[in-house]
DNA sequence: TGACAATTTTCTGAATAGGATCATTATGTC
DNA sequence: GACATAATGATCCTATTCAGAAAATTGTCA
């Protein structure tokens, strides 16, 4: 688990490092950044630190990194992430997420940090129209129908029937919405996405109408 | 190319994403992070943000990055390889490939440059002995059972069975190998691996006894 | 040394973070 | 129905953030 240690550096000694190096006064960074004077000065003296949203200003408006901000620790971010561990997902340990348009169980959650996050699904809309907007995320997605069938919506596509047996791949930032086929009530699948781009699976559980 | 609007999320939303995620309840989450449940409740709802000190102590007790904490936009580097693409997958259009232990079908190799790669496999080994040496490449995969049942063989765990309907998570790079279970003479899965790693197709073709 | 201006720090008060506790409302189990 | 768990909301209270104004410091030049 290789932890690099984070040499922990206050707030202010990164923010007065920012500033020496660009040689910025005080009202000019105030000016930049939208943070007043006496705020920025009381940071870099450690009698104050910043909220989410300051930081949030902050990182935006002088184009900083938030974790320049944080002065965070070098992780061995290259090193494989699941490290000779192995985890079984059935219906009954799987995490289950219900929304208006799926059920979601998600497998494996016991480990963390994957590559690909599967999710057994049961589709229950019926129609695009009863589904809603389109739903949009970073990173891909492999959808195999295990019971039923499923037509698919995207955004570039005509609707697509696919049935049981077969999968689909695409790119989850374009617009998709998936519903059962006609004749079918309900359809169950196995989704696995990419978990690649950071916050990304998360989009996973809110987008869908 | 597309890029990928980030579309302000809130950290109350990014919050939850992290949450709902892990399939943490409010309270583990609090024994995780140290911040109570009271405040993580205002979080989620947006009706208080985190300072510096919390925001700092959340992502080193949760091990997440800064950067997942604010919904930082994405650089072009991680924009999506497959960008508004999609192909369709069956037994029929699937690119067969044969080995003594298996045999695939990969799906979808239309679309190149996946970071997933779909491949559904007919298992004939019925034992260890039979399958010969383990199986080990770069990236992680994840088997779903589609009919059938199968053992699952590794380098650091005990033999452990996985029904119809069940799936195993692993990291690819540790000796594995599938056999099917007993009473069964053949078994179907669908397995999804990363591809993350440079090679990783090559190494999918080549290393199976 | 004494202006004088630019810069930085301190002071003040309003707004917010953040913790504790209790009540309420699902949701699920026995 | 009784019961436990989870999520949310409502108070209450203290500590902290943070903007604006005032005070202190620093540097420059006559």
């Amino acid at each position: 688990m290789v932890a690099v240690q984070a040499k922990a550096r206050t707030l202010g000694e990164v923010m007065r490092e920012i500033r020496s190096r660009n040689g910025w006064t005080l009202k000019e960074m105030s000016e930049k950044s939208g943070i007043p004077v006496s705020t920025l000065s009381k940071v870099e003296h450690n009698r104050l630190t910043l909220s989410y949203d300051k930081l949030q200003q902050l990182s935006q408006r002088l184009n900083i990194r938030m974790s320049d901000l944080f002065a965070e620790e070098e992780t061995a971010d290259k090193s494989p992430r699941v490290t000779g561990r192995r985890s079984i997902g059935n219906l009954d340990n799987a995490v289950r997420v219900t929304t208006d348009n799926y059920d979601y169980f998600y497998l494996c959650t016991d480990l963390r940090q994957k590559r690909m996050i599967p999710i057994v699904t049961r589709i229950r809309a019926q129609s695009a129209k009863e589904f809603g907007d389109l739903v949009r995320h970073n990173g891909e997605e492999f959808i195999y129908v295990i019971e039923g069938g499923i037509e698919v919506h995207s955004e570039f596509y005509d609707p697509v029937r696919v049935n049981a047996g077969e999968g689909i791949y695409l790119d989850s930032s374009m617009g998709h919405a998936y519903v059962t086929a006609e004749g079918c009530d309900e359809a169950v699948v196995l989704g696995v996405c990419s978990s690649e781009d950071d916050g990304l699976m998360d989009s996973l559980l809110n987008l869908h109408g």
